[in-house]
DNA sequence: CAATATTTCGAAATCGATTCCGCATTTTCT
DNA sequence: AGAAAATGCGGAATCGATTTCGAAATATTG
């Protein structure tokens, strides 16, 4: 009981009948000017707040956008859901966060939890473990609004926003390349995980192109443990066909580059050029600085709430299309690939 | 309507009372256990789920905790949020999350928008700009649970947990002059900052302690436009009498530091020291590496989260005394601070 | 065996806001 | 002026789960 009075207190207060108040407060055409007024000005004198969980009920719809992310501290999650939350805040929704720590498992729990509609819609990007998708095709099923973004599961038919992953690791490669790399590594996540197979085949590509032979063994897949990560990039300079180009697929990997390099005797860019997707603030601080890809994180937390809104507020007129939506990234040139 | 059914279309496909599946349901003693076999399975067969806007209207409370943050792209901020997930969802509560991204007027929107009870409790970070209470007050008043972490507001009385701002600055200061520093200069926010006014005078007592004259002109006050603070600092290294020391009494500060001293021909830790109040988990690869005071910030979110669970879970035995709990910082000497 | 407990369950009220339906007044139109 | 329409508001049902108050049905006891 967080102190405030009801509908029903405030109508007695003002001797009227609960649904004259109501509608009063809705600006409902068939109040007088006047009784508005009386009613709107005691509302607040009394401090009167409607019970969003009446109104909830009532009308099977919270106001509420869930969002689930896979890791909090990572500068493109963090920027995805500044955007969702700029458009949310202009609508009156607010945000419900769950971070799933790339666990499949808390994937499943959250997910389930919002099957009871807490949430009026959900935009997700799936863990790097989630392989099994029952979860997520339930929540569809269920006729909540699901959107994905960056990390999609092309089974659940809606709507996704990426950005042209493919196009920019096969850039990425190939600046790499002209950089005079002869030896590349990916460095990836999750074999599941939408992004690590369409960044994987622009770096295929980027390589059979120039019509060398793909080697295998020059795709690392990584961990979620840092230090095993490290462990696992220094362990590879020192191998015997050490790269001399790495193409990191997310953030964390290009920063347990510069860990592992530290270890070794090896220098960036001279011994190693290195590029990466990113949207840290600090790329242009590390040293050398980082070339990095740059997703449009924030245009993507806003189309995705746009769109969910839109679907919620005119559910008829707008339908979640089962498509891939592509926003792309950009190639911001740093000391880290530079030729020296 | 996301699909779904109620207890009430539960019941009558048991041919029950509502009220016997929702005893059933919740456990109850008084239902046989054959009885809560059969609703339990058929709940399970038909994908029932309680309607959470029921429950709460019902009990008066939605497990829902608010968290407020001046902003997201922070790594202490966002590890504060983690740990305050981290007991939320261990005990079955959600995070309503809001970016106030160091707006005031902002922050008066969200707290108001609280005001009706959407939350069962607050735990907030104010912004730099948070001259006026008033609004935080009325939560106050409101009876609703509110607790302050780190940028506090010692008006309201509840409990807040902090880091020994103070004791930290302090130390840091100390450090920079053990390693030589002769003119340090502190960069900080907002005047009004709770953790501006303690950093400052953990400065302030380190420089009278070596005996030497305050002078306010090394306390630059920043802003939270990233450019105008590199240009800030920039300014600063190339007056006449130029730091040879600088204490960033947050993150962004320190990597505006590491931006300006790009543009000019000085170079730390030779020129400049640089030690900072700092989450990021990539101090490490900073070139050089930085000097770090790093907050618990994940145990202040666990504190929080804990605190306020308590207090919801036993209201009476548990009260948000007005205290200010401190947990330590630690300090991590790397290269920004070295001695050539 | 009657009387008392105990177990198990149902009917109905409740939380607070919205809305369908209906009833007076008042205004408008022919 | 009488009928039709518009205006302004109240009564009561509703959303779905919980809970109080009882009432059966069964079990226990003297």
């Amino acid at each position: 009981m967080a102190g405030g009075i009801s509908l029903k207190e405030l109508a007695a207060e003002l001797k009227l009948a609960p649904s004259t108040v109501s509608r009063a407060l809705n600006d409902s055409y068939e109040i007088s000017e006047a009784t508005k007024k009386k009613v709107i000005s005691m509302a607040e004198k009394l401090n009167y707040h409607a019970n969003p969980f009446a109104r909830s009920l009532r009308e099977n719809k919270s106001k509420t956008i869930a969002v689930i992310i896979p890791e909090r501290i990572n500068s493109f999650f963090a920027q995805v859901v500044d955007g969702i939350e700029e458009i949310a805040q202009e609508q009156g929704y607010h945000l419900l966060i769950y971070n799933t720590h790339e666990d499949l498992e808390r994937e499943q729990k959250i997910v389930n939890l919002l099957l009871n509609g807490r949430a009026d819609a959900i935009a997700m990007s799936v863990t790097s473990q989630t392989s099994d998708v029952s979860h997520l095709q339930k929540l569809h099923d269920r006729g909540l609004p699901v959107i994905f973004f960056d990390r999609i599961r092309s089974e659940i038919p809606t709507t996704k926003f990426i950005t042209n992953d493919y196009e920019s690791a096969f850039e990425a490669t190939k600046h790499l390349i002209q950089q005079g790399c002869k030896n590349i590594t990916l460095l990836t996540l999750g074999k599941d995980l939408s992004i690590s197979k369409e960044r994987q085949r622009g770096y295929n590509d980027a390589i059979k192109s120039e019509g060398w032979e793909l080697d295998p063994s020059m795709t690392l897949y990584c961990s979620h443990e840092e230090e095993r990560n490290v462990e696992l990039i220094e362990e590879l300079l020192l191998s015997s066909n050490r790269p001399d180009g790495i193409l990191a697929s997310v953030e964390k990997l290009a920063f347990a580059t510069y860990l592992a390099v530290k270890r070794t005797k090896l220098r960036i860019p001279s011994d190693l050029k290195l590029i990466s997707f990113s949207n840290t603030s600090i790329a242009g601080i590390l040293n050398p600085s980082l070339t990095t890809i740059t997703q449009p994180a924030m245009s993507i937390g806003n189309e995705c709430a746009n769109l969910l809104i839109k679907k919620l507020t005119k559910p008829k007129q707008y339908e979640l299309i089962d498509q891939v939506i592509t926003i792309p990234s950009k190639l911001t040139i740093r000391e880290s690939t530079l030729v020296e």
